[in-house]
DNA sequence: CTTGCTGCAAAAGATTTGCACGTGC
DNA sequence: GCACGTGCAAATCTTTTGCAGCAAG
């Protein structure tokens, strides 16, 4: 699901939820959808922005969190990331994170799937099936930064 | 390793890396080994303050900032949580995070290998080879809670 | 005597909250 | 009319920073 379709999706389900569609929390989908990679909170603001001027903050933070409870986004929690980062793609799927410039890239690998189906075995938890996960490493352009850095 | 031995191993990396050993950062990572868990700030700082109530939790800070840039100690980034928390088990494995209540379970599986090969392979990433990672799910007590709840 | 560490206080900065006003149902 | 949503500003709270004094090598 992309682009139009997927801003009528969020906002039909939060009316399914009880909720309203109001022209801010359009204009607050229609960012999460458009910026496409894994945006914060600042990062729709000022999408938003340019639709709404007088938007507060709050309405975003609002909003995102509403979609969050309805389990339509998820939160990414980035080490040493200033902020909050959401993903609207809940297929369950690999973040990798670049330490160093904190690029994040997506990976979808059936290993995940057998990975959380041993979690789930071994542990007496039960697991979220929208898992993703964070992997942290280096991404190519940061790798031949830090060869250049290297002194050995 | 285990104890005081956990302890000694900090400090000599420390002074390895040419930082210095002092009181405090003994008694700080003496808390950290000593809570066992993972560990917040605030967890250290409450523990630290027992041994050195004049500390400051700038030191705290400092220091485990320090401990963390040596790779002596892994941040752990939670969704939801106010703290950051840092895990002092360096070696790979699956740190299992309740939803509801928080509590964080450790989980050793030959498949977080496996997956950690695959992204390797899959990505041009070069992959940390000590990443945990963090799977999200109901705890055995918080889903016997919820099925109270259900109304179904 | 130079460099790093500590403690204190203030600052920074992300997120939350209280409240009054508006709006859809 | 009522419940919900919005905007604004202030509050909250974690973490960082500047700086002066101190300690270690």
């Amino acid at each position: 699901m992309y682009g139009r379709q997927k801003i009528k999706f969020l906002l039909s389900q939060l009316e399914a939820a009880g909720r309203r569609s109001t022209p801010q929390r359009h204009a607050v989908c229609q960012a999460l959808v458009e910026h496409g990679g894994h945006p914060t909170v600042a990062d729709v603001f000022e999408r938003v922005r340019a639709i709404f001027p007088m938007i507060s903050q709050a309405t975003v933070y609002n909003t995102i969190d509403t979609l969050q409870e309805l389990g339509l986004i998820q939160q990414l929690d980035i080490a040493n990331h200033e902020h909050t980062h959401y993903d609207l793609d809940l297929r369950p799927h690999i973040n990798i994170v670049c330490t160093r410039c904190g690029i994040i890239t997506d990976l979808y690998t059936e290993s995940l799937h057998i990975l959380l189906t041993q979690v789930s075995q071994h542990s007496s938890y039960r697991i979220d099936p929208h898992s993703s996960l964070l992997v942290y490493g280096l991404c190519p352009a940061c790798q031949r930064v830090t060869e250049w850095d290297r002194v050995d």
